[in-house]
DNA sequence: GTGTTGATTGAACGACCGTAGAATGAAGGG
DNA sequence: CCCTTCATTCTACGGTCGTTCAATCAACAC
């Protein structure tokens, strides 16, 4: 048993405050992005110094990859769990589901990549490389021959949503509850792995823009 | 006629410095972001020293400013148009018209918008300025209770494919022609401002892959 | 106890940034 | 033709950043 009120040795105090470190890293890098991080602004809020931050990451792009690693308990959101196989629709669902899990928590070292990936090279690689096998995954389930866009699209989709859900909190997307957006994406899902165009179809085969009634 | 061997008036080299600049901001803060551009790098770019683009624009913000307004032959992409009334049906598909324009050649000024409206404040407060009104004005052709977490929906879906198309070239939604894409997402469209769920039955409860056949 | 390791700090360096202001020189109006 | 205007450049200031390094001092092994 660690006893709370002893002296806590010399190893522990040093993981103690390097995940102090990451966990203050993590959260700027989520709210301001990589430039505008600063470690000087990383070590005042974990309460040390900024020759400490250097000497422990050597470097603020290490830094920053720490801080992108996810915590071992949470997987990358959908991976390879039941996303792996299984039919075009299964995919979906499995896609909604693990949409629906980031809706309600999405890690913090997520939303450092999300918030960088625009303006940082290397959390763009970053942000592909988890990307990317998803949508193989999402690709080898989808029968028809445009798979590969797609699963872009659905790719797109679910980051357009977390994007300003978490990043800009615009609309209504911001306090919706999970299983409400969910519910309303599944029929895009669903068509859009399983290639049915769902109601009789809606095309506007002549120039829909006829519009007589220019009354507000 | 304006003779192109004639000597430039003064006002002539001015604006014409000054779009030089412009046009130089406008790239790179759409393909660096606000924070990683910088006014010496523009300034070169442009052919002039920096010294001039602050007599020009007085700050970086305000050469953003400058750099993120649209050409005025280039209207905020699908504002009030077509978009301001209709039928809920009308609107998605005056939405997709507009997304097909944007995705054959989104405008180097709003690209740097978005490039750079995850990590700076004002440039965020320029998207949201341009999406709030776009926004609203879904909200209002769509007839259920949940419109607004629709309209929000739909522009989660617009902005990630754009996202991804301009800014991250991830997969095939970099290359697709702007018609295939529209066409995928058509259905996905309808369904989300007509608040009609195509087929009754899709949970994945089993592999019942039993479809309802398409009742004409 | 003594020597060593290592966590932690403080000061400093060099680079780059946005910005200011003086200097220059050609255009333009009277 | 002279005097003003102004487009343009040059130099520099103050600040912040990532990063380095020597110094300190408690923890620890022996």
């Amino acid at each position: 048993m660690t006893d709370p009120s002893a002296k806590p040795t010399r190893a522990q105090q040093r993981r103690r405050t390097e995940e102090g470190i990451l966990a203050a890293a993590r959260q700027m890098f989520a709210e301001l992005g990589y430039d505008r991080t600063t470690i000087r602004a990383v070590a005042a809020t974990a309460g040390v110094d900024a020759g400490l931050v250097m000497h422990y990451f050597g470097t603020k792009d290490e830094l920053f990859a720490r801080a992108a690693e996810l915590p071992a308990d949470e997987p990358p959101s959908g991976t390879a769990d039941e996303l792996s196989s299984g039919t075009a629709e299964q995919v979906a669902e499995a896609l909604l589901t693990s949409l629906a899990k980031r809706l309600d928590g999405e890690p913090v070292a997520s939303l450092a990549v999300l918030r960088s990936m625009l303006t940082n090279n290397d959390a763009a690689n970053r942000y592909r490389a988890a990307a990317e096998p998803q949508l193989s995954q999402i690709t080898a389930a989808i029968p028809t021959a445009d798979a590969e866009l797609r699963a872009s699209l659905l790719s797109a989709i679910v980051h357009g949503v977390i994007i300003e859900r978490y990043l800009l909190r615009l609309g209504r997307l911001a306090d919706a509850s999970p299983d409400q957006i969910i519910d309303l994406l599944r029929p895009c899902f669903q068509t859009l792995a399983t290639a049915q165009t769902p109601p009789p179809a809606n095309r506007p085969a002549t120039d829909s823009r006829a519009r007589p009634d220019s009354h507000r």
